[in-house]
DNA sequence: TGCTATTCTGGCAACGTTACCACAAAAAAT
DNA sequence: ATTTTTTGTGGTAACGTTGCCAGAATAGCA
């Protein structure tokens, strides 16, 4: 662990000179940078960022707070943030509070970001306290939201319009023919949650379907929710369709179905907002809705990195994201029976789907 | 953004005092120590990491540094580490140096991780350059590592046998009919892919099936590679099945025998190495080898945390963990036609599978 | 030759924290 | 009564870096 001192000494040349010549800023004649240089590369010398920050240097890294990285969905967003991040040179530090709010998690991480004085913070969590936003205003960090508004404070927030979505996708359901379309979600005060209930009832009430109290389920996020919603359903009616909020819903559904003997896409459908990642590569089977995330991530990183830099000040500004529908086989559409024996004219072509390299 | 010399002011004592009273170490009266603990509440104080590990502290806070959060292999093995730091408080820092080996990439990660004082580092990469094994090691910086040994340094590590988990696969396929099997991986100097090759050749012939060198395909870990080494394939012949050596590969497989109208698993057999994380959970199709990359994550974490606080002094270590077959519907078992009308026998219970709470 | 600019160099303080020391007061042991 | 130990307190020096300043050497210009 050699220091700027080691470099000083080896190369024969004061603290000052060396640092000068590392940071390649002031004054240097070519004899003396030449030698501080061979010195760094003997030494393998790196700055201790630790001490620079102490000095009033920013951190050149921001973090990410999210829910579940193991979650498709915000492991798109962690990369696009990730990619817009190292564009301005800047770092991630990604901290996954881990599944289904873990409070103890979320404060030793808002501790933990803020004592390593990053430059920045992503926030998809909504505060489980108000202390947190007192914590970042006090110190005048900079910070944006993805996904949900923080209640009460201002911070520039990037989303999408899941709303919309919704209706696309429930309308796109209708114009197969189904009627009684089943909603399953979380328990209702929730953000993301009201977003895909309300496009939801608008989309039926637009088209003249009557909403059905007995089809809307909301107890929850998990597979294990979307089994339980989908198996309580079942026992009481038979939808034409099931609409589950997210992934993990859906997939806790398909295998309720499955045991209930019931075949998707041909005696119900089944669609969902956002995506499976590897899974709908492998299968492109379920009808969704996505979010873009990948570019969510990239715009609101975008939007910290103004505030960071102050090339933006003023009110909080609201970006949001048109979700886009594909449509795959889980709802038998008449498009799909009647191109069956084509490989999925209605997928996009695989060359836009794989970005794996 | 108030400091311990706030604190001791607004408390009326000296920093030395303020400083015992917050680490809760050394002697303080009843009588100060309340002041303290009041002056700190009232600023919202948070003591700076940075100053402190500049006197030596350990940052309690360990890197993980891997190729691709956005496959579940990799996040499912972030949570692993997550979960067994923080039941040592520690803190991950995650940085992904992102799909196929973005070099750049690794190295400003590797330096941001030293230049910010990191006390351990978990490793999946194999270093791109040497340079980076004697960064580590001028700095007697505790590194661990995961899925591959870094040739020519001893770090602990902790691997899966996939060579084995791969036999066991192979020997499935045979044990249902299959001869001609086809193998799909990456380029040869890898290795993961030498691993399982060496297990699909161990398995053809200590089961007395000829290895047909034609079978062998090595180009690469993407889904596209999978795409396009299975179309090349199919022109040439028609194998009895298919086993990639990674789930990315199985997905540009399935697509390309869909294009091909090759059914799966009627006409051909199709199996992997991982899993599809949400995607599995959506429709539990493929039948694969899983390594346990949670239980890997939290192992190899304890070695790493083990060697930070000096619990274990020694000879590099290594643990192997064994890959464990799931059988699902993708080669068309002898099982699977008998119980089709069953849901899934040979799946686990749901209650194991569904993790996500 | 002098005089001001320009280029180059190194010493020192400061960032926020803690380890170490010195000292004072109280308590305990002689 | 004294010495020793325990308890309580605050000052000071580091950690590695950079900004500021002072000064030296060189160059440019009368």
């Amino acid at each position: 662990m050699a220091t700027i001192k080691d470099v000083a000494h080896r190369a024969g040349v004061g603290v000052s000179t060396a640092s000068r010549v590392i940071r390649n800023k002031g004054y240097a004649s070519e004899e003396v940078r030449k030698r501080v240089e061979q010195a760094v590369a003997d030494l393998e010398y790196l700055p201790n960022l630790l001490a620079r920050s102490m000095r009033g240097a920013p951190t050149k890294t921001i973090g990410l707070l999210i829910y579940d990285i193991v979650n498709p969905f915000f492991a798109n967003l962690a990369t696009g943030v990730e990619d817009m991040a190292h564009a301005h040179g800047f770092n991630v530090v990604i901290c996954s509070s881990h599944p289904w709010n873990s409070r103890e998690r979320e404060k030793s991480y808002m501790q933990m970001l803020i004592e390593r004085k990053i430059d920045g913070l992503v926030l998809q969590h909504v505060f489980s306290s108000e202390e947190y936003a007192s914590l970042l205003e006090r110190r005048n960090l900079p910070a944006v939201r993805i996904l949900n508004p923080q209640p009460g404070y201002p911070y520039d927030l990037v989303r999408c319009d899941t709303r919309q979505g919704t209706i696309d996708l429930i309308r796109h359901l209708i114009g197969l023919g189904h009627q009684r379309i089943a909603a399953l979600g979380p328990p209702m005060p929730s953000f993301q949650g009201a977003d895909r209930l309300a496009g939801y009832q608008e989309a039926l009430q637009s088209a003249g379907v009557e909403v059905d109290r007995s089809l809307i389920l909301l107890e929850g996020w998990r597979t294990r929710d979307g089994y339980n919603m989908t198996h309580r359903l079942l026992k009481e009616t038979r939808p034409d369709a099931i609409f589950a909020f997210g992934p993990r819903i859906a997939a806790g559904a398909a295998c309720a179905l499955r045991e209930a003997q019931v075949r998707v896409p041909e005696e119900v459908a089944l669609v969902c907002v956002d995506d499976f990642g590897l899974g709908s590569e492998l299968h492109p089977f379920m009808t969704v809705v996505r979010q873009p995330e990948h570019e969510m991530g990239q715009q609101v990183t975008q939007l910290l990195i103004d505030r960071i830099l102050g090339t933006y000040i003023g009110p909080p500004r609201e970006v949001v994201l048109p979700a886009r529908m594909v449509v795959r086989q889980s709802c038998g559409s008449k498009r799909k029976e009647s191109e069956q024996a084509q490989s999925q004219p209605q997928e996009n072509s695989h060359e836009q789907r794989w970005d794996d390299d």
